[in-house]
RNA sequence: GGGCGCUUAGCUCAGCUGGGAGAGCACCUGCCUUACAAGCAGGGGGUCACAGGUUCGAGCCCUGUAGCGCCCACCA
């Protein structure tokens, strides 16, 4: 056994090296074990676009705590890891750097040697994240690592896409989609931030072709106007009836265009007449749609303008604007111009504003895979931790639209679709097919375009365990338990799981989703990098160690709600680290090398009974809460237990016996101050697994073997409450102690004694209680800093130069001659008067009230009446004891 | 336009199915007491946003109001 922890609590002397202990011997990896139940997390995969943030901190922080809860409690718990290829995100990087660093753009290098590029980016970040993980303490089992796009998860996504194809629910059809210009690629609704900018509406009026008045149109985006093909009113609408089935004029084009009817237009909103632009708007499209009109595009893919306008041609869209709204002034066919706040699309990754645009695009239909995922919300098999988060993820599922998916980049999962360049077939297979399937052609192409990255993410929970083979690990480990994730990416994440899960494994991916908050700079601000008020876990961990980041990470939330980083609650935890650390080195300090393997329960005492008593409530508590996903009173429960118990009252009651002469009470103190450890250990390690595994192997009994993780406490035993080791009856005398033991501490401060003078106690038990108060006396003569104690029922053994105290069941009594000081004594029982009497106050006009007698359940009732005879009692005695007093002094 | 969350001590926040208002930090007093000053002991501080209602009883349940924040949305 080593032999003490060092002087100072450093978790750079140990952190690397526990977990360099914990990898190397595979206490992470997780066994298919029949003997066990399998317990199982997928972890979000985090982009490999660059380094973890503190949002990564607290979602695996979250994740750890529940994997390594699990295994203490003899789960078989799989945490399985893996990165993102992020295809967007990522290839926006690579461009940069390689824009950078050779002045190139990625068609310079041409698609298989940025791929190549790609890759090496992937390696390099990769790397970083997990040397991250590994930092913050992450106890995932590395052997399965996976990457969305390395050979497993690419096979899963070309089976999953066919798969769909070939039942007909995806589809490639030429409809509006989102377009950013910047990343030049199409974009699913999801991936569209809607934004409120300051704009104008402008009117304009179209002339009618017959040299009338025409109409005048209200709109927000005037350069769109190119690509009008009709004017929409509303059928009901008796200012336009006339002009419906007549043209109007594009002002300044003078291209016709018809004045249609359709239930589109609200009469009471802008003019009541709409400008139709099929190729540039989604309503428009639909009106377009059902009136067969021609979609006119007039925006090039980079947002400049195409040839339809005319002599704008080539110029960005909102230059463009700016000069056509100017020239259509000039010309007299702006009415007016209203300021107004316009609802923007922007992508979510650049925040350029999106072009809604028509294109030729591969899609998901949605309406017959999200029904299924509605009903696991519905009938439970799918539980959102906190509930409320359901209902955003069935109003997602409700209002689904088909998903666009295709995406045009080159970092990505490749479209399995193979065009026939000499039937034009499309032929969609898992593998490059040899010949077309239609005309047996040799001639194909592979389509240019990759897929969403969140189509792969889709099918993390499964491809990652091997789908669609039917692998053992699918078998024993999927479905998997619970998923971990912010709010944030519900709608695109946890819904495409969901349905993809049960469309291809027929299950829900995951039981139970566990969401939560974002994490904010102190002043609640979101940390962002613009803002550049994101702080960095690596940094903090070096400051504080993980233990104290991953504490105040998980105690300081409240499910699904955000956080903000405060740095003093990071010293708290850290101060708390190093409390346990020094209570530690302490029990370290007053150990044998032998120990008793087990003591006889009537060689425990009262204290020894009472600290057993509460970690057996503790655990009860710490594992409910645990089953409930209530990490942060859990935490609170075990930070309470180690410090306010064990530590303030335990160790210094125990003091006593340590320093004695009586070898059996020493080993005995002894062995019940180390089995205590180690509960405590097992119940803040999934919290602190760092710190609770070094002191771990300090402890005796326990025999390190580096190469054998069964012997680490990552893979200890989980307590669990148990009915007998509660001892009523020596909690509650010892507690009487305390109370003693409290007041007599407060008389002290009060009277401003000297904690170092030694002062003479008088315990004036009420009937029934002396016995009770007297097995305290060790512990109030030491804790309360006595020189002697006198207990008694007689009232004329308490001296008049007293200051005193109430507790239950007896009064407290300390004579203090020379520095009695009457006027405090006056006032702290005046006090306490005036609260008794509150109290008895309180509970009397609840028995007074016969609603409450009556309807109340009687255990309540029953706890009122104990409660009116206990404040009754003590309020007679402060009230005596301050007629003293008063005489006293004469009042 | 829909939906959701928050409002409790000076600050940041807990308060489980309704039954005597809590923690951390900050503050005040006294202590280097042989595990720990990253500590010990004691203490002050709250009309639980507001208004109604249900109940014997409301921080907690219901209705409404106000302020702050977030999400979603095809209003020219």
């Amino acid at each position: 056994m080593k032999k003490n922890l060092s002087k100072t609590y450093d978790p750079k002397d140990f952190e690397d090296r526990i977990y360099e202990m914990w990898e190397t011997s595979g206490a992470f990896h997780a066994e298919r074990d029949p003997e066990k139940k399998p317990f199982t997390i997928v972890m979000p995969p985090p982009n490999i676009t660059g380094q973890l943030h503190m949002g990564h901190a607290l979602d695996q922080t979250l994740q750890d705590v529940l994997t390594r809860f699990r295994r203490l409690q003899g789960y078989s718990a799989l945490w399985l890891p893996g990165s993102d290829h992020a295809s967007i995100a990522t290839e926006v990087k690579v461009v940069n750097r390689i824009r950078e660093e050779e002045g190139k753009e990625k068609e310079d290098l041409g698609r298989e040697e940025f791929l190549r590029r790609a890759w090496k980016w992937k390696e390099e970040f990769g790397g970083k994240i997990t040397k991250q993980c590994r930092k913050l303490g992450d106890s995932c089992d590395w052997e399965r690592e996976r990457f969305t796009m390395d050979e497993g998860c690419s096979r899963a996504v070309n089976h999953f896409f066919v798969g769909l194809y070939e039942k007909g629910l995806i589809y490639r059809g030429n409809r509006l989609i989102n377009w950013c210009p910047q990343c030049g690629t199409s974009l699913s609704d999801a991936e569209v931030e809607h934004e409120d900018k300051n704009g104008f509406y402008w009117y304009f009026r179209y002339p009618a072709a017959d040299g009338g008045d025409g109409i005048v149109v209200a709109t927000s985006r005037p350069e769109t106007m190119f690509g009008d093909v009709a004017i929409a009113v509303s059928p009901e609408d008796e200012r336009y009836t006339d002009m419906v089935g007549k043209t109007v004029v594009l002002p300044l084009v003078g291209r016709e265009i018809p004045v249609i009817a359709d239930p589109y237009p609200d009469p009471e909103k802008g003019t009541g007449a709409v400008k139709i632009t099929p190729a540039h708007d989604e309503n428009d499209f639909m009106v377009g749609q059902r009136h067969g009109l021609e979609n006119l595009c007039c925006i090039n893919e980079d947002a400049t303008m195409n040839a339809l306008a005319g002599e704008y041609e080539g110029m960005d869209r909102y230059e463009c604007r700016k000069a056509w709204v100017k020239a259509l002034e000039e010309a007299g066919y702006l009415v007016k111009i209203e300021e107004m706040v316009i609802p923007v699309g922007e992508c979510y990754r650049c925040h350029t504003v999106v072009e809604p645009m028509l294109s030729d695009q591969w899609f998901v239909s949605m309406e017959q895979l999200a029904k299924p995922a509605i009903e696991a919300a519905k009938d439970g098999r799918l539980k959102h931790v906190p509930e409320r988060f359901e209902k955003t993820y069935l109003r997602w599922l409700e209002e689904i639209r088909d998903w666009c998916i295709s995406r045009q980049l080159w970092w990505g999962h490749r479209i399995p679709a193979w065009y026939c360049e000499d039937c034009g077939e499309v032929n969609v297979s898992e593998s490059t097919p040899e010949r077309c399937s239609k005309c047996g052609s040799t001639r194909l192409h592979q389509d240019e375009d990759v897929l969403d990255t969140w189509f792969s993410s889709a099918l993390w929970p499964f491809s990652t365990l091997g789908w669609p083979d039917e692998t053992e690990d699918m078998k024993y480990f999927y479905p998997t338990d619970v998923l971990v994730t912010g709010y944030d990416i519900i709608f695109f994440w946890v819904v495409r799981m969901v349905f993809s899960a049960l469309e291809t494994t027929g299950e829900v991916p995951f039981h139970d989703v566990y969401v939560h908050g974002l994490v904010r700079d102190a002043q609640g601000r979101k940390m962002s990098k613009s803002l550049g008020n994101g702080i960095d876990p690596l940094e903090v961990i070096e400051q504080y160690g993980a233990d104290a980041l991953r504490f105040m990470l998980t105690t300081g939330i409240t499910p699904g709600n955000d956080m903000r980083f405060k740095t003093d609650r990071l010293e708290a935890s850290r101060n708390f680290a190093n409390k346990l650390w020094n209570a530690s080195r302490f029990v370290l300090m007053n150990m044998e090398d032998e120990l008793p393997e087990n003591i006889s329960e009537d060689m425990l005492r009262d204290e020894d009974k009472w600290i057993l008593s509460r970690v057996n409530d503790a655990a009860g508590y710490i594992t409910q809460a645990m089953d409930k996903y209530d990490l942060a009173l859990a935490g609170q429960r075990v930070y309470d237990l180690i410090w306010n118990e064990y530590c303030d009252w335990y160790i210094e009651l125990v003091k006593g016996r340590l320093y004695g002469d009586d070898e059996a009470e020493k080993q005995t103190a002894r062995f019940v101050l180390v089995s205590v450890l180690k509960d405590i250990l097992i119940m803040l390690h999934p919290f602190m697994p760092f710190i609770t595994e070094e002191i771990w192997g300090y402890l005796p009994g326990n025999e390190i073997r580096e190469d054998d993780p069964d012997t680490f406490l990552i893979r200890a035993h989980w307590p669990e409450q148990d009915e007998t080791k509660n001892y009523p009856e020596e909690a509650a005398r010892l507690e009487m102690a305390m109370a003693i033991i409290r007041s007599i501490r407060n008389i002290r401060a009060e009277a401003e004694a000297a904690p170092s003078r030694k002062l003479h106690g008088i315990i004036l038990c009420s009937e029934g209680k002396e016995d009770i108060a007297k097995a305290g006396e060790r512990y109030i003569r030491t804790l309360a800093n006595l020189s002697g104690i006198t207990f008694t029922t007689d009232k004329a053994d308490v001296p008049e130069e007293v200051m005193s105290a109430v507790v239950d069941g007896a009064e407290v009594f300390i004579p203090l001659d020379d520095l009695m000081d009457y006027e405090a004594e006056l006032a702290r029982l005046r006090k306490e008067k005036k609260r008794l009497e509150g109290e008895v106050k309180r509970v009397d006009g609840k028995l007074g009230n016969p609603g409450f007698t009556g309807k109340a359940p009687a255990k309540v009732v029953e706890e009122e009446r104990a409660k009116k005879v206990r404040y009754e009692e003590m309020l007679a005695k402060v009230t005596e004891r301050l007629q003293i007093v008063e005489k006293k002094v004469g009042r």
